[in-house]
DNA sequence: GTCAGCATACTGGTCTGACCAAGATCAGAC
DNA sequence: GTCTGATCTTGGTCAGACCAGTATGCTGAC
């Protein structure tokens, strides 16, 4: 890595950066940690304040630091919220990720659920039954389903009790609820629709209640994959009730 | 999101970072341009330029922006320098999350890997077929073997074409790396794995050469299962040369 | 002795104005 | 028309200052 040995040479902000960076890596400060005031930083380093400022900035926006009004800065366990930015950034920019991110986002799942077959509580076993009873009781709302549809996809990597793929799954949430809407918007066009996703999450759900890794596996990625069968047929305009198309 | 909109209410710093984000979001800022100066920026939003600088400064850590000394400010194209950031950071600060980030490892890869079966092209054959050979040559050493076997991998994911999966996987290489450099190591204390890293990255290569997502991927997944057990053997000391353990 | 209340030191949040070094630009010399 | 150098502009940084609240501790009342 570029963890250049921050002695002296590099500018200002590198400097307080660096030198900030080996106290977070080497562990000697540690979340919950208040640090020294930015004025001490600043002479304790040799540079102005608002270059201090700017170091806490970035570890601030990076999740690794909150600067706290009148209080200080203190450090916190390392937050999604960064990764978040990231891609709600990274997308705007550039649109034709966005398969992109779903196969991210499928590769995530699919994981988490192959860990949650073996790692999965009754707590977790309750909140994937709810979501599921939720997606059937919102099946022609676009909002409601949507969100539904989500949380029983979240309740999925939850109960992988990974915290990894959490945070990257719940990374990509703000796409995902934007594709869960659309999808949900689909079912006007696709009655036969409101079956697959009942029947489909029904499906995942009784995988995973049966410990079964490669079934839970095999039935979320054909889950997903009928998915962008809709989708691409939605797009050509082929409803299956024979309505018109845009 | 949190997404506020920023027309007058929050502080400086918040202010700036909103504007921004808005152009950046609304694309009508985009990769390559170059923003106003850090003083025209101050003052049309009324706040100072340190205040202008930390927004620009966590729009660089975010991988947004690029600041160019006595050039200007450029919007670049997302960069997978962040993600690498805070998986350092986060790792540094709870060690047990080294488990997980390797079943994100296994995800991606997983994911990458039945794509790369759809994909890949001659070009990505070749290189997976220079790794495999590389694989084989430095079967004996710590260090290049290494990197022998993560080139490999990585090659997996680049046959994937999808960047997000890339710039994923590579956010975590730095973990990966020490991970593969320590399972070289076992190789001194287990004879059996010189077989095993070289028939099962053989086997994974022709599966995808095969074009047979679902074999690549249960080879794959057999292989990270394989080193684990590996792993663990080591662990508790169980060496196949019946040596002494630590 | 205890406790409320206020003064003060300290913290982050921000601004102003300034200086430096070096790329960018354009006028003027050739 | 081209080349060169002064100037403008840009980021990089600093110093010092003010504000608004927090935390603390001292003081005085009880």
């Amino acid at each position: 890595m570029e963890l250049k040995r921050g002695t002296d040479g590099e500018k200002g902000f590198e400097k307080v950066f660096a030198f900030l960076r080996e106290r977070l890596l080497a562990g000697s400060l540690k979340p919950g940690d208040r640090l020294i005031s930015e004025r001490e930083l600043a002479t304790l380093l040799g540079v102005s304040r608002p270059i201090v400022r700017e170091a806490l900035r970035a570890l601030t926006v990076l999740g690794i630091v909150e600067i706290r009004d009148r209080i200080g800065t203190v450090v916190t366990r390392p937050d999604v919220s960064v990764l978040n930015d990231f891609f709600t950034f990274a997308l705007a920019q550039q649109a034709d990720m966005l398969d992109d991110v779903m196969q991210a986002r499928v590769a995530i799942e699919c994981q988490a659920i192959r860990l949650a077959c073996e790692r999965a509580n009754i707590a977790d076993f309750e909140r994937l039954q709810r979501a599921l009873a939720k997606i059937g009781e919102t099946i022609d709302e676009a909002d409601a389903g949507g969100l539904a549809d989500f949380d029983f996809h979240r309740a999925i990597v939850v109960a992988s009790h990974s915290e990894t793929l959490t945070v990257l799954h719940s990374s990509m949430a703000g796409l995902l609820t934007h594709s869960h809407r659309s999808r949900r918007e689909l079912v006007q066009a696709f009655p036969s629709m409101k079956t697959y996703l009942i029947d489909d999450h029904r499906r995942i759900f009784e995988a995973i209640i049966a410990r079964d890794p490669e079934r839970a596996d095999a039935t979320l990625r054909k889950h997903f994959a009928i998915g962008d069968e809709y989708r691409r047929r939605a797009v050509v305009g082929d409803v299956d009730k024979t309505s018109a198309s845009g």
